[in-house]
Order: C-alpha cells, then sequence, then structure tokens
DNA sequence: CAAATAAGTTAAGTTTGCTTAACTTTGTAG
DNA sequence: CTACAAAGTTAAGCAAACTTAACTTATTTG
C-alpha cells in the first residue's frame, strides 16, 4: 500500500501520460504539477521502480506498470466519487470540492468508496464531466467530446467536461449558469480573441478564450 | 494545524482526562492507547507543551490548555459526525464505522463538517450514543447514564451508550438486534458471573459480563 | 524504609519525503 | 556541429515521527 506521496505521483504520472499527447510525463512536468522540486520527484521515480510500479530510462521519460496503473485508477476513482458526493448530496460548489477530494482520495478505503459508489448510483462522470472508473479500475466508453472552441457557429451543444483551472473561474461559471450538461447554441465565434457568444438558459452570454478553451461539449442530435 | 499524531496525541489525552476518573493522563497509558513507544510519547509530550497546547510537570501527569482542548474537540466531533454519517446514510454497520472515521476524521475541514453536521440535521449523538461536539466545542448537556450492570431487575430502559471495545462483539449486538436506543426490560441479574437476562424486542435474551460492561442506559419514565 | 518494580526520560539511530546545490546528460539554435 | 540552455540526476542535509536501549525518578510493598 503506497504512502499519500506516491498515490500522488502515480496520479499525477497517470493523468499526464492517458492525456491524449504523444509526449511522455517527465521529471520536471511532475514537479511542477505537485509543487515539488525536480530532485525529489528524480529520487521517487527511482523508488517507485523498485517497488515495481513503473519503468523508466533515465534522462528519459517514464510510464507505469499495469500495478502501477491499477493503484492510479483506485485514487482517481475516489477522487472523483469523492467529488461526485460533495457536489450531489452536500451541495457544496464545483470549486470547493477539489480540495476536499484531493485529500479524502488518499484516506478512504475500497470498501467505503464502493458504498459511497453505490449510494451515487454508480455515476459514469463527475461533477467536471471527468469519467469515474469502476471498483475494477475499469472506464466509461469514450464519448467523442469536441473542445468548444471547434464548436460551429448556429451549432447545439450540451457542455460535456469543464477543467477546473481555477476557482474563480469556476465560480463564476456557476454563477452564470453554465454546469455540466448545460445546453448552449453558439451565436458567434470571435476568431481575432478566441471569444465565443452563446445562448444559454435562454440569455446570450460571451465566453472569454480563458474559459472557451476549459470547456468541451458534445453535439446534441436534432430529433 | 497540528498534524496527524498530534491530533491523536490530543485527542487521547482529552478522552482520558475528560473519561470521568481522578487520575491524570499519563505516558504509559497513551503510549498503550496509541500503540506507541513511551518514548515517542514522552518526546511529543514536550513538544506539544512548546506549543502550548498542554502543560505538564516532568514525571507528573498533564493536562490540557484551553487551545489543545479545543483542537481535541474538532477532532473528536469530525470522528463522531463521520461515525454518524457513515452509519445513518451509508448503512454502515457499528463494527466498521470507527476504523473509517479514525481517519477520516484528520483530513476533514472545517467547513466540510460543518457540511455534513447540517446534513444530518445536527446529531446530538453518535452511533454509539457518545456526545458530538458543535462547530463551537460545545457538548449536547449531560445525561444521567446508568450503568447496565447497575441496573434494577423488573426496571425499563434504553440503551443509551455502547463502549466500542471490539468490532466481533459490535457484530453480534447488531446480530441480535440490540443497537442505539433499544428498548429493554430487565429479567434476571445474575451477580455469580456477571450476566443479565434481558427482554429485547420481545425476546428474552442473555447478556455476558463483558457485554454489560460495555452498556449504559437510561430509566424510561413510566408515562 | 529500602529494595524492587513501574513509570518516565534521554540518547542515538531509522525511514520518508522533502530541500538546495552541484553536477551530468540531452536537445536545440545559431 | 558546437555551445548553451533545459532537463534530469546525485549528493548532502533536514524535520517529523517513530524505534530500541540505557538511564532516572516515583511508587509500592514486604
Amino acid at each position: 500500500m503506497p504512502t499519500i506521496s506516491k498515490e500522488n505521483y502515480l496520479k499525477a504520472v497517470f493523468l499526464y501520460n492517458n492525456r491524449g499527447g504523444e509526449q511522455m510525463a517527465g521529471t520536471t512536468l511532475i514537479a511542477n504539477e505537485l509543487n515539488i522540486s525536480k530532485a525529489a520527484i528524480s529520487d521517487m521515480t527511482r523508488r517507485l521502480a523498485e517497488e515495481g510500479l513503473l519503468t523508466y530510462e533515465k534522462y528519459k521519460g517514464m510510464h507505469l506498470t499495469p500495478k502501477g496503473q491499477s493503484l492510479a485508477l483506485q485514487v482517481i476513482r475516489k477522487h472523483r466519487l469523492w467529488e461526485s458526493f460533495l457536489h450531489k448530496v452536500l451541495k457544496m460548489s464545483w470549486s470547493e470540492v477539489h480540495v476536499e477530494a484531493e485529500r479524502l482520495e488518499h484516506h478512504t478505503s475500497d470498501y467505503l468508496i464502493d458504498k459511497i459508489d453505490d449510494y451515487l448510483g454508480n455515476p459514469q462522470y463527475d461533477p467536471h464531466g471527468s469519467p469515474i472508473p469502476d471498483a475494477k479500475g475499469e472506464m466509461p466508453p469514450d464519448r467523442p467530446l469536441l473542445p468548444l472552441a471547434s464548436a460551429e457557429v448556429d451549432g447545439a451543444y450540451q457542455i460535456a467536461h469543464v477543467h477546473d483551472r481555477d476557482p474563480q473561474m469556476m465560480n463564476y461559471l456557476s454563477r452564470i449558469g453554465l454546469v455540466l450538461n448545460s445546453k448552449i447554441k453558439v451565436l458567434e465565434k470571435f476568431d481575432f480573441d478566441g471569444c465565443i457568444h452563446i445562448e444559454l438558459n435562454g440569455q446570450p452570454t460571451l465566453l472569454s478564450e480563458k474559459i472557451v478553451e476549459q470547456i468541451k461539449v458534445i453535439p446534441i442530435e436534432y430529433v
């Protein structure tokens, strides 16, 4: 059973290596992600490799073994289920749930998280729209997410994922009524500054480039 | 903000010094309670005294300052509310809730525990019947608890507190239907071995001395 | 009341997970 | 293609929270 530091490390490596890009996680990247010195990460890499949780080549990238991946998925499962729970049951806001889940994820038995999973009705996505691994570490099926920036003018979409880049931003989005699964229509796209004008709950709303970048959508089928 | 070790230490000292007996908490006692060497406790005592969380005289007992007491009460509050939550909401059994709460109590913000408190309707007692401090650290009013061993034959009582001495015992009690607030009638007391024969849910039931010792009751007023 | 025992302390050493500083390797820009 | 910056590693050191072993103080009891 890994420590908190190891869980955080495994989680960070997993999330980076599975983000969709090509490049493998590196020392500096993980160091920045976890706010820890490069030296500490380098050290940890060696120790985790000895434990058989990852493989790496010196001065090259690292990548998780099945064992390491499975542990990472358990931590991610706990994080996302806690976020769901805090949001849905305790009515905590988008901007509040992340910090709490970040601590709780390391102090929750498999047994307890399964109870929470059942209590919530085995949700497939957390309040940000991220997929929740099941007890075996299986992710729900992939959805064809589209960056909001690539949405077409006059298209109708549903908010499918909002990246938690900043509590203030998350608060702002809640305030203007933009939540997960909100239905929107793209009114106009401004290429010169990246802003997008949408219709949200009947209101015309302008989203800044920074906001647009954090949002992924799914096209709504015409029925 | 104290570490997990310090929180556990403060909690143990508080619980011992407020258990009702005369004697102050000592090094060996706390060491046994926390399963830690006497040396480590002695060390911690000195450090916590430096931090102003307790006062002590070398080779004599120790006792918490208001600051230390307030911290201890917050930890106890978190522990008991988590137990209540796991039991009432997630339907976890008496024997399961303690271990989980023992971890969660150290990783729950004041904000989150207040949310849980509200969600539960600000309960005054946890599933074992122990009082839950409110957000300010105030305990609910004392109830006149009676050790089951002192109950009178033919008397009607309500189970008001069950001490969690062993998971197996807690499971057994659940199985025979003895839960918090169960109503019982004392049928017969066996002084030679400490067993007590009670009526529980219409069934005659025999409780061993060890069980009797863990139970406190309140007399039921005749209406 | 003194001698044995229990309780408490001190000292030295360990592990984990960090730090900073100095160094090595790799990748890139002129 | 070389030199320099970025990335990565190694080394030395630190703090927290333990351990065991040796020691000191307090208490109990014959």
